[in-house]
This record gives C-alpha cells, sequence and structure tokens, in this order.
DNA sequence: CTCCATTTCGACCGTGAAAGTCAAGATGGG
DNA sequence: CCCATCTTGACTTTCACGGTCGAAATGGAG
C-alpha cells in the first residue's frame, strides 16, 4: 500500500510547477533543489510527465518546463495512475483494467476490494494541485498565526 | 497501493479457517487447494501467522491449523500490517512508526497523505472476518434469489 | 554563425524484496 | 514403530525499483 518514491517525485514536481505559476519555463535543476529530488532522476520522470500530456517543455537556454494544464485541472490521482499504474489493492478490482482472478465471480474478497480501492479513489481524484496549495497557505497562515481580531 | 500476494494469501487462508469453524484443525493441503496458494508457500505463511498469534498449529497426523480467535475479532487490517507492515501511502504518516522525511514539518503533502490512509484504514480496520463472510453468504442468497415473496 | 545552457533519448546497472522451493527434523496418533 | 503432518531455516530465482551516465539535439544570446 506504498506509492513508488518515483511518484511522489513526480507529484512534488508538479507541485513545484504549480506553485511557479508563470509562463516563464522552471529549470530542471530548480525543481530538484525545491523538491529534493535527484536531478537525473527528475529529467527521466519530467520527460514520462510530458508524454502523458502533464507538462509541456522549452528547450535551449533558459528553457525549461511548464503545467500543460492548470493546477485546478490536474488531480493527484491521475497523476499517480500515469506514474505508478492503476491504484488497486489487487488487480481484480483495477477500474481501468480488471484482471480476471481464479475465483472468477465467487471471490469472497472481490466487494471487500473494490470498497478499498473506492476509499482511496474518494480521496486522490477529489483533490487537485491547487486544493492542495490552498491548503497550504491556510496552515502557513495558521502558523504565523495572530493576525485575526 | 497493491498488498503483495503473500498478504492475500494469509487472508484467504485466515478466511478458510474462519469457514471451517471447528476444533478439529484444517491441514496445510486442504487449506491450500480451497484458496489455490502453493502448498509450500503456505507453510511458510502460517507459520508467520502463528508467530503473530492469529492460528494455532497442531502437529502429527490429523493435525492442521486453527484459529487463535472467533473471526468477529479479527480484522483485516491487523493482518494486512502483521504481513505487509504499516498501512501508508508514504512512511511518512505510518501511524505506528512514523518516519521523518526531508521536510520536516513543512512538507506540502503530509496533510493529503494523512487522508489516503485515514481512508485505507477506515475500510480495513473495521472489516472482520466475521463480516466477510456474513457478505459472502448474503451474496449466494441474492445469487440463488427468488425465494422472498 | 558560434557558443553555451538546457532539454532529450536511450542504454545501463546494482540492490533488495517478492515469491516460491527444498531438505531434514520434530511430533503425535494409531 | 510407522506414517502423516507440522517446523525450521536456508536457498534460489526473477524482476521492479531507484537511480546513473553519455552523447546528441535544440534554442537563445552575442
Amino acid at each position: 500500500m506504498a506509492v513508488s518514491s518515483k511518484c511522489y517525485y513526480a507529484l512534488r514536481a508538479i507541485y513545484a510547477l504549480s506553485e511557479h505559476a508563470s509562463a516563464e519555463p522552471l529549470k530542471i535543476a530548480e525543481i530538484a533543489e525545491r523538491q529534493q529530488i535527484p536531478v537525473r532522476f527528475l529529467e527521466v520522470i519530467l520527460g514520462q510527465l510530458k508524454g502523458g500530456g502533464f507538462v509541456r517543455s522549452r528547450r535551449g537556454a533558459e528553457g525549461g518546463y511548464t503545467l500543460a494544464r492548470p493546477p485546478e485541472q490536474i488531480t493527484i490521482g491521475e497523476v499517480m495512475r500515469y506514474v505508478d499504474g492503476p491504484i488497486a489493492p489487487v488487480d481484480c478490482v483495477s477500474q481501468s483494467r480488471p484482471k480476471e482472478c481464479d475465483f472468477h465471480g465467487h471471490c469472497h474478497f472481490f466487494g471487500f476490494w473494490g470498497r478499498v480501492r473506492q476509499a482511496i479513489s474518494d480521496v486522490v481524484d477529489r483533490t487537485t494541485f491547487a486544493d492542495l496549495m490552498r491548503e497550504n497557505s491556510l496552515k502557513h497562515r495558521e502558523y504565523v498565526g495572530d493576525w485575526t481580531i
């Protein structure tokens, strides 16, 4: 029940690009430093994310990466699925590519696994990167604190 | 976000023992056949489950395994945790052994991962093997069907 | 046009865990 | 005593994860 570190890196990279929110692209090295990601590995990851249509790139000097869509329109779930594959505790309850198991139809755990998958989906598919940023700005305000009357 | 096949085998083995519900032990070979588990591997798994206090064994001819507690008192979650380790998308939100990440305190994803973990726990810790059996007996009745007025 | 910073592409690789397998011994019933 | 069964622990094999690396293509600036 764990996400791969590659997936977590991908999410953090997209978060960094969400924060940047500018027409100017952000360089790989910059993203890597802000989010503590090994540069060479990040190259691979961003290449993959580009293939998935999440980010765009500009080459050459002053090049770098930008989001392909605004943060409000990217959910955490879709990134996770793209990088790590279907979100499901076992293959037979994957919504995209369900795989028949040995107990066709009378699997004792089918309903249960389905509920687990649904519970996860309910969280990850309803959270966008914009939500995440908002949540963090609120938290920061709380932390600085004491400015309300 | 997947459970290991070892863990799934463990759950199915305990389910088989729950169905058996008798003072007479169930043999490894029997469990293996009913639940489609490689016998040699099941030996390892049952040994581990015994160490966790989930099952008891009786040696010799007419030996085998029985549940150490009634099915109402074993949740799926505790078995999963015992076999696969903490249930958490990332280590920092594990409730049993949280591991500090690089962003002590200001991790942008901390709250999010926590909600994911909670969603999973809500399902797996509230479901016992007795619940699972009841669910399946209901389903079977539905399938046979047409007996209600 | 040339130089340099940057992305791009594909190959490469070491480690550790997952998923089993196996042999030999201990134990208990008949 | 004999046989069926659990017990223990070592062993193996395969593969995905988590990266690295080198060289080429590209675009902006001067």
